[in-house]
DNA sequence: GGCCGGACATGATACGTATAACTTCCGGCG
DNA sequence: CGCCGGAAGTTATACGTATCATGTCCGGCC
């Protein structure tokens, strides 16, 4: 369709392949100065170097060519690229895809992009998984849960962000986490004042420290509390796992617990499949109760009890800190709150 | 040997934050050659122009130094940039959250990155969606559900790919589409061979092709269909809205339905539980139907029967496509074939 | 012997931007 | 009067890469 007519240059050929593009010196000679000058007005440093006619002159101009910054040439010159690379463990994940709008529209805000990492089970196993892009990455945000690409990303000399992480680990410049342990308390004080004294704990199988933490925090509740015991049983994370963990718990040879605390909704869900299976009920022979909140929580029946995480404002609080690491600042550890969503998961212990 | 090495130069200073960057021109160096040799046989471009034991000597330099291609050097000086834009409706549909990653990977093979674009609901209303960005893209793939972004995509010069489209919208070079009416073709079919003949259509209240397919698709099959009758409720994509919507399906003053067809598995879902709501059974008394085949679907109870939508090879598909206008093919549009799964939600219809 | 062509190699740009360094113009002050 | 200092601009670079233009050295062929 469309031709090339524009005067070739007389070396190379890199010229863009759609319209012609605008550059700043396009916008000096529409607004009658030097490209200098257009690069100080548009990046706001014109104060004492132009008068404020020639400027707004120039953001006239640039408004009417439609100019845009090449980001290429600017981030050459700068040597920063305003992009940070988020990686989690695996985006189909809910609770990960919302992290991500959170940190994508804080990103924004401070004109930054994101890109994602998706781990390597989503991607496959790259002797390095950042290649080149290194180059194009001013910092990163990892889940601490993306355990294979940190070791990758180790000594790559960029700021780095970890989510639900230890916050004594030196590899990060900074640690946002959510009260991950607080929500297990509440999970456990929850059932603790339901009645409850013997509990499953369906563990997730991922070696990481938001499942750790939440691990420890029930372990000392009903530690506290006398009388009551908890077995752990390890599961992956998908609803059929949940099931086999669950039937699992609940057919053991010691007395069958009265309530399964999930790490994951996903499991939570797999769970009461199984107290089904086994001809029981929830929540009146076993409660369960899972984590997240996702859109799963409300839509199987009964709806889950389940640890609210905010999400959104996790993967905006990683950002911030990331925008905070690169001006220099060292941003303070952050823990998020979190909330006991009560349901009809949960019910009173059976006599 | 080697002629200048300046210690410092008068002016500027862009350095890069971290260790020194290496450069082609460490590499060239150490090898021994001329940075344009380095810059040749990295891009396997040298056979005839350089001999094949300096190739290896440059390549073992590169690899001994860690060598990494500086992404924005080359963008600016080629005038592409290897990167793709997704645009997607809102990401923490799980469906998109996959197109992504087949997209992704399809991407990583080729060495293009793929950013994106959660379309404003998800970013907040931007003026201009993709400002600067526009200068950092070779192309975009876009979900037909995205509409105000496509408006916004429009004149960007940029080469489109629609993801389930009508294949005559000109504004795309390229259209990937599912078997959408196939899909509900193979859900008519079920459905009538179960018995059913009054019919409930939650569709979607989303302006867009696949979901207008959908509708089309089901109207036809049920005309050709002598005896039965289809009503269309409109719905939006939740579990509550899905819920409120089967709920006006199933207490209209019409004869009640005995199947409700759902445009998303996150509407069957909040229908099943309508259905019980209002003292029926699923199955027995109205059968349910989905699409999508997320993780909900088997996680919910009764399972859901929905159509299976191949979404990481939809996105891989879409992204193949582009990267094919890209190398100057026009490529021929795609169908993609779907499954009905046939699951618990469904059965006879009632006597 | 002169010349041609292919293999091998280097030099020299130019992509578009941000900013240091320089120039000019004035008003004010010693 | 001479000089200083700040405002208002411009000029000149350099970021790192890919590729065109040049150049040299051969062996082979008339």
């Amino acid at each position: 369709m469309s031709s090339n007519d524009a005067p070739r240059p007389a070396t190379g050929e890199p010229a863009r392949a759609g319209a012609a593009r605008v550059t700043s010196r396009d916008v000096a000679r529409a607004a009658g100065v030097s490209q200098a000058a257009v690069s100080l007005v548009l990046g706001d440093k014109w104060r004492g170097r132009v008068s404020a006619a020639k400027a707004e002159s120039v953001r006239a101009a640039a408004r009417d060519l439609g100019y845009r910054p090449n980001l290429a040439a600017r981030s050459l010159r700068t040597g920063r690229t305003r992009t940070a690379l988020l990686v989690v463990p695996a985006l189909t994940t809910e609770f990960f895809a919302r992290v991500h709008t959170g940190a994508t529209r804080t990103a924004a805000d401070a004109g930054f992009g994101v890109v994602l990492y998706p781990s390597p089970e989503g991607i496959g196993p790259a002797p390095d998984p950042f290649g080149s892009a290194r180059t194009s990455l001013d910092g990163v945000i990892a889940s601490s849960m993306a355990v294979d690409a940190l070791a990758a990303l180790h000594g790559a000399g960029l700021p780095l962000v970890m989510l639900d992480n230890d916050p004594d680990d030196d590899r990060a410049a900074a640690t946002v986490n959510l009260d991950i342990a607080g929500g297990a308390r509440q999970v456990a004080a929850h059932l603790l004042a339901l009645g409850h004294r013997r509990i499953g704990h369906l563990a997730a199988d991922v070696d990481s420290w938001t499942f750790a933490e939440r691990g420890r925090a029930l372990a000392d509740a009903f530690a506290a509390a006398p009388g009551t015991t908890l077995r752990r049983v390890p599961t992956a994370l998908s609803v059929a796992a949940g099931l086999a963990a669950a039937t699992t718990a609940l057919t053991g040879p010691e007395p069958r617990p009265t309530a399964l605390i999930c790490d994951d909704d996903v499991v939570a869900a797999g769970a009461c499949k199984a107290v089904r299976r086994l001809g029981l009920r929830v929540p009146e022979d076993v409660s369960v109760t899972g984590f997240d909140d996702l859109a799963l929580a409300t839509a199987v029946e009964p709806e889950l009890t389940t640890v609210r995480l905010p999400a959104e404002e996790f993967g905006a609080a990683g950002m911030r800190a990331l925008l905070d690491a690169l001006d220099g600042h060292r941003p303070a550890a952050r823990t998020l709150p979190v909330d006991l969503v009560t349901r009809g998961s949960t019910g009173p212990a059976p006599a």
